[in-house]
Formats: structure tokens, C-alpha cells, sequence
DNA sequence: TATGAATGAGGCTTCATTCAT
DNA sequence: GATGAATGAAGCCTCATTCAT
């Protein structure tokens, strides 16, 4: 399932209170996503904001508390449009061909939504609540999918807790790469092959090769 | 080599107009670096920072042209004493085993500089050129050191491009990890035994089995 | 006769339109008593008001022009209440002592109607114009009140005009002493039995001896 | 000594920083003073405070922590003018004329400094820690010329409690006659002559005869 | 060169009132 | 008549930068 901003209502349609109640928060929460993933969470100033979703200043108080209360919605909300575009489009197995997948799809999906990375990049200084949130949802789930694969056997001699870590390098992973190849001034590209060879050597048989030196006994 | 903030002239040198000038420039730099680390580049006000100096607000523009560029410079800056405290602390070899040293030597220097990790994490998006500088520099120094160890045979198959991205990779993975496991409420701690683990796996071994099926054709 | 708000109409009876109406109208009146006792006229906002009585904040524009409309009509409603409670408290002659019943009947409605305290002394400010309808009312009422006194011979040598000023003084007694002694954070108090001996004896013998020298040739 | 604004510096003097600062705080403080009195503390916003100091409204806060400080700070400062003023016109004897003449030479201080009127009365809601602190130092002074005056033989049968109560009352009697017959339109004027008679009245020997029956045993 | 007061744009938020349903 | 979302003016405060001394 893709990210689709709400379209606007048809023209024929009444829409009732609750209805066009709605409907103006989720204005104001588009113009927000559009803001932030445009400007950044810095200037994502009400006044913007507002003026991006064609409501006066004070209708942003009609729904949302504060300026900070709705940036730290914004990620935990399109974090789960992304789980579910990653899921929709990953095999069921459990090997590293998945994890291929789920690693490409990334990708996918940060073309679909150009402001997610933005977001998602920025929340943690900015809207640190919303990032927290987003992390544990990634993170749980993503040591669940390890978990799965080592029950398969797809994975081996690896305990929860590096699974833990393994999950937070992953995502770093992700997160650096994007930054150096999805972007361009403001566009977002797709990433080179190389960028998905290079993940899937790194993932299927590590950098070094196996030696009898392999730092061990540090 | 560690980071030592430079001392205060002796009383009895009498400081010549050249050196009185570097002098107060270098503790307004060392402000900054205090204070963005404690409070981060948000709340990093020249007042602040010109306060934490013992110096007033106006010769703060005496010595930088404006706040952003002092912020630009303090990541550049600090980075360097990173790779030299990080290269002092690493074999010569070139071994899966230095890999290591390198990852651990990272974690050491952050509880070195604390101040450091702030300011990295935070720089992309408050001094998104000193960032760049910053990134640059390690990334060249990276690739090199990958490229040496292809060339002793301890690395095989990847290619120049797939090296960068590998760098994003772990810079990313080292990002993340040092977030979620050396930060206690900004005190800086040392990682887990198990995070140096995980790593050391996935650098020797990657994740995932070796199987037929490993996601290539996609 | 005691502030008694008015009870909510039996749910057997079926209101009609206008006692619907009125009904409406009292909700908001009542809420607006308790808001402004408990809060102060600034922090008496429509919304909290609105809010308080059970009602939506267009509602309050059926039944009053404006915020200030409603806050004007307080304190005569509630000072209404007060005279009549104090009258019935007081016995019929006019002497000092029939004054003396009166200050003490003030601080026992003040305990009876604690919100009053707060209305009265913030009114002069927030709500001038039924400040002084409420100040006409009572001062009327209290000039007469002396000037029958002095029929009956318990008062000498005082003009008409002397009369209104001691009225305000008198006034501005009680005020300051409410403010004074009944006031605990946020609770209503009795004042202490020499509040109420001061008073007698200001009131019966004034405050200084009477000597050859008394100011009067100024 | 009445209550002079600073005068504007001579053009001659050469102004030091110190100077300079103290002088642009100064303007503030006066401009306040006069805004506060003509519009009240509710209108006295910091942008019209500026605006009539001619200065801008950043430069408030180099001088004030916030809006609240500077307004706890007038009625305090210019209640000890006040202090000073009555000081001077009153005699050295400890009689009911001195008395008189203390409220006497409140009523021309309010007209050499016509702002303090509202400033005093409306401090109570909007700058209530000023409020305590002027009228404690009012209270503390004045219980302290009541027992001077007990110890001459001037007042007697008043215990030290009573005398607070009484102060109390004293200056809610200044204070209502005060706006009852001091303010016309914004306009501040002298008391008519049976102001000051019925309150030397009062003072003197009360406002009820001597009676048998004159309240005590309630 | 050092100082620090002055500047003023801009940010967030509140709230009385309006109006379409 | 009741509703409650929408409005937008106005308020307080912050802060990077300038400039006269």
C-alpha cells in the first residue's frame, strides 16, 4: 500500500461536521509533511504551516495542542505507511533474498515519499518523542523478522541482544546511505546497484574474509 | 592522541596583539564546544556561547563572521582528533582484526569527547557543511584503508563504488549504535560487549548464511 | 436570604422554549460565578465558562452580546444577594450596634458566598461599569441608612455630604479587611474577634483622643 | 521631595555606558509609569511601554527579565516617593492633627503624581508581589506612628493587633475616597473639604455617639 | 580589538467573536 | 436556539547581528 496524500473531498459531496472536521486536520497534517520534508522541522513554522494548508493560525489550535505536539506525529504516522509499502512488497520467506527486498524497497519507498527522509532524519533532534516512537515500532519488528530467520535457520550464532544491535547497524545503514545517494538539491533519486550489492555482500558474507586473525580475542 | 582543550596562557607571558587574538578566538571555540555538546547546536546562542568564553557578545563577531560559521568549523575540527586518536589506537596490519580495533577505538574516543557525539549527530542538520567537511574526510581515510586491505588479500570482491557505500554503511552503523547505547541521559557510556560482538560478526561472516537463494538475481 | 444557585429543573418537567431559554441563560450565569470566584475575571475566558456550564461556546452569544456583558451584570446580581442577607441580619434600631451587625453580617456572607470576595474586588478593574451600579446601590442604601440614624439622634453633626464620604470609607474598610483577614489561599476565613472590636470602637470613639489640638483649623 | 521624572540629559553631557544604560532603563521605568496610569496594567502591553520610551521592544528585555518584573516594581518605587512626599508635610507631634495631615498629603500626592492612583489600585490582580511589598512597607510604617502615638497618650485602649486592623481600614478608606473623589475622566483632582472634615470626624471621636448600647457584647 | 546595549524580525500561542450547519 | 470549528489580531519573548564608544 503507497503513501497517498487524502484527496480533496469531490466537490458534490456535503461533507457533515465531523467529516469536515476531519478533513481540516488532515489538511493541516499534509501541509505539515509537505513543509517539514521541504524545509525541514526548523522551518516548519505554523505561520507555514497554515499557510500551506489554507487555514487561518488558529485553526492549528483547534486540533493539535501545539506546533510540537503535531512534528511528533509526523513520523511515527508515515513510518507505518512504510512498514506496510516494505511488507506489501517483501516475499514470505525468511532468507537473505528478503532481506534484499526489504532493504530495496527502503528505497522504493523514500521515491514514493520524497519528505520521509527528511523526516525521518531530522525527528530525532527535533521531534524526539515521534523518533522514539518510530525507532521502537522499526526495531521491534525487525528483531521479530531476525528472530523468524534464525528459527528457519537462515541465520546462525547470533544471540537477541546482537540481534539488537545488528537491527540499530542495519538502520544506520539505511539511514547514512540514504542521505548519500537518494538525495540530490532537494530531489531523491534512486541508489546505485552498487549501493544494493555492495548491502547484500556485507549482509550474506560479511567484508573480511574469514581468517584465523578476525579480532577475536580483543 | 587525545583531545586536550588548549590552557590558558601562563600569567607571566605577556601575549603580543597576534597571540592575545588567537587566544580569545580559540575560548570562544572551545565555548562552543562545550556548550554545543552539553545543550546541542539548537540551543547554542552566540550569548551563550560568548558567556561560557568570559567574553562579550560583540567579539564574538570580531573572530567569526557569523554564529553558523563557528558551528560549521567545530565538527572538522574535533573529527581530526578522532582519526588521530582512532589511527594511534590500530594495528598495522590490515585485518579483519584492525576493523575491530577501529570500531572499539570509536566508542573509546566518545567517552574522551563527550561533547563529540552530540556534535556529530547533530551537525548534519545544524552545520550540513562542517557535516560534509567532516564526512569527507573520514570517508576518503576509510576507503583507503579498505582498499589497502583488498590489496592484501583480506578483502575480496567489492569493487571502489561498492567500498563508499560500504563506508556509509558502517559510519551509519557506528551513528546509530553509539545513540542507542552510549548515551544514558548525557552521560556517555561504554557499549555493551554484545554490540562489539554483533559487529565483529557482521563485518566477518555478514548475517545471513550463505545459501543459494541469497536475493542476486533481483 | 441566602445565594442559593439555582437547582436544575426535575427531569419530569418538560421545559418550554422560554424556560429552556432562561434556563440556559442561568447555566452560564452560574458557571460565570463560580468561573470568575475561583479564577479571577482575566482567566474567566469564554471557553472556560462555556466550558463550566455544559454548553457550547456559541451558545453563550444567544444569550449575551458579549463577554463583558455577562461580566458586568456579576456583581450587582450577587451584591443584591448580599444586601438582602445582611438586612435580614440585622435588627431594627439605629444604633452603633445595628452598625456593628452589619460589618459582621458582611464577613458571614462572605463565608456563605465565597466567590463574592473575588468578584467584588476584581470588578472595580474587569468589570467597572457593574462595579459601580453595585457601589450606587450599596451606597444609597447606606446613606439612608445613616441618615435615619441621625434622625434618631445616634449620629451628630455629620452633613449629607460627610455622610457619602464616610460611606466610601467604611466601604473601603470592609474591602481592605476582607482582603486582609478572609482570605487564606483561596479559602474564605472569619476574621478574628479584634477585626470586629477595631471596627466597634473606630466606629463608637474614633481613633484618637479627643484633644484641643485636632487637625481642624487645616 | 516630590516625585520628579528624571529629566532628559543635557545635550552637553557625554553620556558613559553606565550612564547610557541606566538612562534607557530609566525611560523604560517612566514610560511604563505613564502608560500604566493612563491605559492600566491590562493595556500596558510591553509594545506600547517601548513605543512610548522610544525605544525597541527588544531592548526591553536587556533591562527586564519579563513584562511581570518591571510591572511588580512601580507601585513600590513610586510608593516610596509617596512615603517620602507625606513624610515631609507631616509634623513631628504624634495628635490626631498629624493624622490629618497624613491624609491630607495623600490626596496632594496624588496629584503631583496623578499615575499613582491607578497604579496603586490596580496592582493588587496585576502585580501582586509589588502590591505586598508596598503595602507592607505602608503597614509596617504606619502601625509603627500608631504606637508612637499610644505611647504619647494621643490614642488609647487600642492593643498592637487592633492597630493593624484599624491600618487596614485606614487605607481602604484612602483608597475608595481616593477613586470616588480624585478621578474625573482620567482627570485626578482634590477632595472637596468634607472629605477631609468627615474623616477627622471619624478619626476623632467616631461616627456613633457614646451609647450604653453600643454593639460590645455581640 | 573589546564591549554590550540596541535593534527588529519572527516565533508560538491565546481568545473573543463569527457563522455555516 | 445550539453547535463548535474557523478566524485573525494581538501579546510576550528570543536572538543573531550591528554599532557607537
Amino acid at each position: 500500500m503507497t503513501h497517498v496524500p487524502h484527496a480533496a473531498p469531490g466537490k458534490i459531496t456535503k461533507l457533515n461536521r465531523v467529516e469536515r472536521n476531519a478533513w481540516t486536520k488532515q489538511k493541516i497534517f499534509d501541509a505539515a509533511t509537505k513543509v517539514v520534508g521541504k524545509y525541514g522541522y526548523a522551518e516548519a513554522s505554523v505561520a507555514r504551516i497554515t499557510e500551506e494548508a489554507g487555514v487561518a493560525q488558529g485553526t492549528f489550535y483547534n486540533h493539535f495542542e501545539s506546533r510540537q505536539e503535531l512534528l511528533e506525529q509526523l513520523l511515527p504516522k508515515i513510518g507505518l505507511d512504510m512498514v506496510r509499502f516494505i511488507h506489501a512488497r517483501t516475499g514470505t520467506a525468511h532468507t537473505a533474498r528478503q532481506e534484499i527486498e526489504r532493504f530495496s524497497a527502503f528505497f522504493d519507498f523514500i521515491l514514493e515519499v520524497p519528505e520521509f527522509l527528511r523526516i525521518l532524519n531530522e525527528a530525532e533532534f527535533f521531534a524526539p518523542i515521534g523518533y522514539q516512537k518510530h525507532f521502537d515500532n522499526i526495531s521491534t519488528a525487525y528483531v521479530r523478522i531476525l528472530r523468524r530467520a534464525r528459527q528457519a535457520g537462515a541465520i546462525i550464532d547470533f544471540s537477541d541482544e546482537e540481534f539488537e544491535a545488528i537491527v540499530q547497524m542495519l538502520m544506520g545503514a539505511r539511514g547514512y546511505l540514504s542521505r548519500r545517494y537518494s538525495y540530490a538539491e532537494g530531489k531523491v533519486t534512486a541508489p546505485p546497484a552498487h549501493v544494493i550489492s555492495a548491502y547484500r555482500k556485507l549482509v550474506t558474507r560479511g567484508l573480511f574474509n574469514a581468517t584465523k586473525d578476525n579480532g577475536h580475542e580483543r
